[in-house]
DNA sequence: CGTCCGTTTGAGGATCATCAATGTCCGTGG
DNA sequence: CCACGGACATTGATGATCCTCAAACGGACG
């Protein structure tokens, strides 16, 4: 736990940074960060380094603080009484988490890959935003986002074919990390299990829709982390809505 | 279209009230609006009274205004290139809506039963939100009520049986209305292929799982719009996440 | 009272879950 | 550096569930 810089904040800033418009289209571009808002978020942070597999809260903790994720990929998780596991949500660089209710954390979250993660807490953080209402409405337009993507994944999820679901499921992970490699190589930090709790699939049916995606040329698997898009129009096809 | 006045404000009110924490446990319960506050709510709020099947606004067109459902049901369809379609979400009294990307609507909203709005310009809502952070923070927890609702919505998504589905779905609606009659009798304003599109399941396949669930005696049937729980326990069991 | 739309019910086929066995990657320790 | 162990992943066979196609039923409305 070591506290924020002025050089670490520059990390936060693409957290707050070209956000899609609020609610809806705003004709004005949302602005940046001024400084002193970047010291200001910056002054009630704290940047902590998670190891893997590594448990950041437990669901039904006391809800202390909200987290940005400044790099690596955090999941959220809900045990069932049954003894499945369901993901809720992967989070990326720059996102939001720390979905609370009634004071207590909704779902365990777990650090997937070494992660960087800063901690708000939140009365720190809810009397910066009272006193600072263009910083707020960074934070607003960050939370209609990730309301825009829950949206979307719902879609995702209604359909129940294996191969489509798998195939959008990679599209999401693409668009979140534009850092990939030369075309359409796309890093899978996540275990197939991991997929498949998500996806609501069975581990076993992810791995039959990923082979066959393979044996069709439309994705190439290298090892267990990384795969590529070969036939970018017929995966487009698969995972644009059918 | 009429201007807001004084009294209909009042309506407004329970959109804003009662609204969980922010993204976490707040220790201090988030306060009511203040008449200034409702006051500027209603000076660019403007009311709408809407048929059943009207359309409120189209995807893709240009989003200039988000909306506050003030009575009725309102669904968000996506209409896919095979011709099927898909309801994102239903929006019920108190909701907020209008999602947009890149300043155009995302889904296509149509009203189900009558329906009365509050229509509230983008950009003078933002200058709204901007000059006052306390009614600011009203609204960014009413969009993180909504993204856990969508979150929570995910998880019931996941659950591949249909009776499993129909259970969570009258769930969700029971707990949408409290202003119920007696002893577990729900309304059930949409048709079975709203339902089925909304669930991702047939309409043949939510048919048979709500007969399953009458013959079984967890549900009565009256009607088309109306249901009743029958057995508690077993109704709740099955909508507790399996 | 009749039509139309929404709903219910039925039979056959496709897809995924389950159970089970084998194969592969990766970190650990010798 | 190599060998080993355990977790992760792939592949196969069987059964349950839902989708598809099809027909009959019922309530709402003119």
């Amino acid at each position: 736990m070591e506290l924020l810089l002025e050089r670490p904040v520059v990390d936060l800033v693409p957290t707050l940074r070209a956000i899609p418009s609020f609610e809806t289209g705003l004709t004005t571009p949302t602005p940046l960060l001024t400084p002193a808002q970047r010291r200001r978020v910056a002054s009630i942070a704290t940047k902590l380094e998670i190891r893997p597999r590594s448990v950041i809260y437990r669901a039904e903790s006391p809800a202390q603080a909200v987290f940005i994720n400044g790099a690596g990929v955090v999941k959220s998780v809900q045990e069932l009484a049954s003894g499945r596991r369901r993901v809720v949500a992967f989070w990326f660089a720059r996102d939001l988490f720390g979905l609370a209710e009634d004071g207590r954390f909704l779902y365990t979250t777990i650090a997937v890959t070494p992660v960087t993660l800063y901690r708000l807490p939140v009365e720190d953080l809810r009397r910066a935003l009272l006193e600072d209402a263009q910083l707020q409405f960074q934070f607003l337009c960050k939370v209609t986002h990730e309301l825009r993507e829950a949206q979307h994944q719902k879609l995702l999820l209604i359909r129940k074919d294996a191969i489509g679901r798998v195939a959008m499921f990679v599209h999401l992970l693409e668009k979140q990390d534009p850092v990939v490699a030369p075309a359409g190589t796309i890093d899978l930090p996540m275990t197939r299990s991991d997929v498949a709790d998500f996806l609501g699939l069975t581990l076993e049916a992810v791995s039959r829709a990923t082979s066959e995606l393979a044996r069709q040329r439309i994705l190439a698997i290298h090892g267990r982390h990384r795969i590529q898009i070969l036939d970018r129009a017929r995966f487009e096809a698969l995972a644009g809505q059918v």
